[in-house]
DNA sequence: ACACCGAGTGTATGACATACACTTCTGCTC
DNA sequence: GAGCAGAAGTGTATGTCATACACTCGGTGT
């Protein structure tokens, strides 16, 4: 309950940036501590217990720096959550809004791809740390010069940051079994699984290889690739934008290359 | 590992309608057990342990019918997962495929809401329940007659999917802490941490009110309301399948309601 | 009569978060 | 220096969890 939304909101916005002591337990040594773990095990691998002893101090005394696991968790997502450089500065010039979101997602995607680990949070409820809100400012600010209401810039920021969000997630998901493999394995079985009777339009879908890589894809592309439904979405938000704006005024939306996952 | 993928599809696709014994332990009733659990306290609720206790039975009487809690979780899914009665019929003729998702929609909503534990599942992977293969099997055949290749369907049927799941899943966040106050509470929480300098674009957002209800909206209606990024994602399938058209013989996109959470 | 088998039981283990009472160490004041 | 307060770290204990494994039944087929 007490856990849930101000969870420990002073911890991330004051005590951020103090001094670190040159020897003993601190908070940011903790926090890194967990995040090499996550990075190199999953969440999985993250307990008190093994952060504590990867610093030589007993279980308990992480508590000394932190209300519970959860803020823990939190704590590491924004120090993971850190800005790229290129977009440290809140007001960067750049009046095409669909170039700045198309950078903003790839910056995204680089760095939830970093930490697989990020989309498996059991953190619930909207961004709340310091770097996260940063992000979202970014975000926003790319709309700066579209007209949109703030309301709507809003709808749309939510649109994409959770598309990436997903995104991240399908691809984590698909990575974890059998790096790669196990998309083949998944289409094997839906190819076993999915009746002709019951579901036709799958059994469509599959014979045409829709849940395929092409044979010639090579390893290390074989992920999901956000750039199909990313291009519709923004498709979509400029549609909305040109509401109202005569046919022929208008802005055409990309349509450009197909791909799938 | 043998717990990833394959996880009990035996039991998913083939002991799954078994006759049910007149008494003791069946999977029906350990799987009914396991939602009603979920349904009234949340996926936490969840333990081999309360299932067991609230069918008169101990704990590890459960694993003669189920290899894993994680196989449990993968039944309840499936089990709550049914389609509705308007869905049930593979082939129904509607050659408006906008209709068709937005019907799908609307439905997948219903479900997710009526058991709002599904979008916090850790199951991990693509769906493959036989449920799970009859929604995308429906979803697949809204976009029958729109020309796309079975590749792009799938991409639409996944982009729209997960929006879907995405939008549930804050809705299922934002309700749970404090039902609706929690949205004021989240915006006042906004307000006081975003500093001008840091987040310029934020906090014009938040003084624009765009994190606010309006005033006088209905304490029944103050959750997510997914329509907003729906018809965006919907307009940008529809450019999608109109490249190449003409841009006078286009179906003109929506451009619909403006509506944000 | 007996052997077997499937359903349900009981006990045990090891991971986990965390409460609480304890010690030890550090630096401040007189 | 002497004494002391609070901070930092420790140790032990509790309760919850999933699940392994060895068991006891109460049939049923021979």
């Amino acid at each position: 309950m007490d856990d849930k939304l101000p969870a420990g909101l002073d911890l991330l916005w004051q005590r951020l940036d103090q001094p670190e002591p040159r020897t003993g337990l601190s908070l940011s040594r903790i926090v890194r501590a967990a995040v090499e773990l996550a990075d190199s095990g999953g969440l999985d691998a993250v307990s008190m217990a093994r952060v504590a002893e990867r610093l030589g101090f007993t279980t308990m005394s992480l508590y000394r720096h932190v209300k519970s696991k959860n803020e823990l968790l939190l704590l590491m997502l924004n120090s993971v959550a850190a800005l790229p450089a290129e977009m440290a500065e809140p007001a960067e010039s750049c009046d095409d809004w669909r170039l700045g979101l198309e950078r903003w997602c790839r910056a995204q995607w680089v760095m939830l791809r970093a930490h697989a680990w990020i989309v498996h949070l059991p953190i619930t409820g909207p961004p709340i740390t310091p770097n996260q809100l940063a992000w979202t400012d970014r975000a926003l600010g790319t709309l700066r010069g579209t007209g949109l209401t703030e309301s709507d810039k809003v709808g749309v920021v939510l649109l994409v940051a959770n598309y990436m969000h997903t995104a991240a997630r399908l691809t984590a998901d698909l990575g974890e079994a059998a790096s790669g493999e196990s998309i083949a394995a998944y289409s094997g079985l839906l190819g076993a699984l999915a009746d002709e009777r019951r579901f036709p339009a799958l059994r469509t879908a599959i014979d045409a290889g829709a849940f395929d890589y092409p044979a010639d894809t090579p390893e290390e592309e074989r992920q999901f690739d956000y750039s199909f439904g990313l291009a519709r979405i923004l498709d979509g938000v400029a549609a909305f934008m040109n509401r109202g704006t005569p046919e022929n005024e208008r802005i055409r939306p990309e349509g450009g290359a197909t791909a799938s996952g």
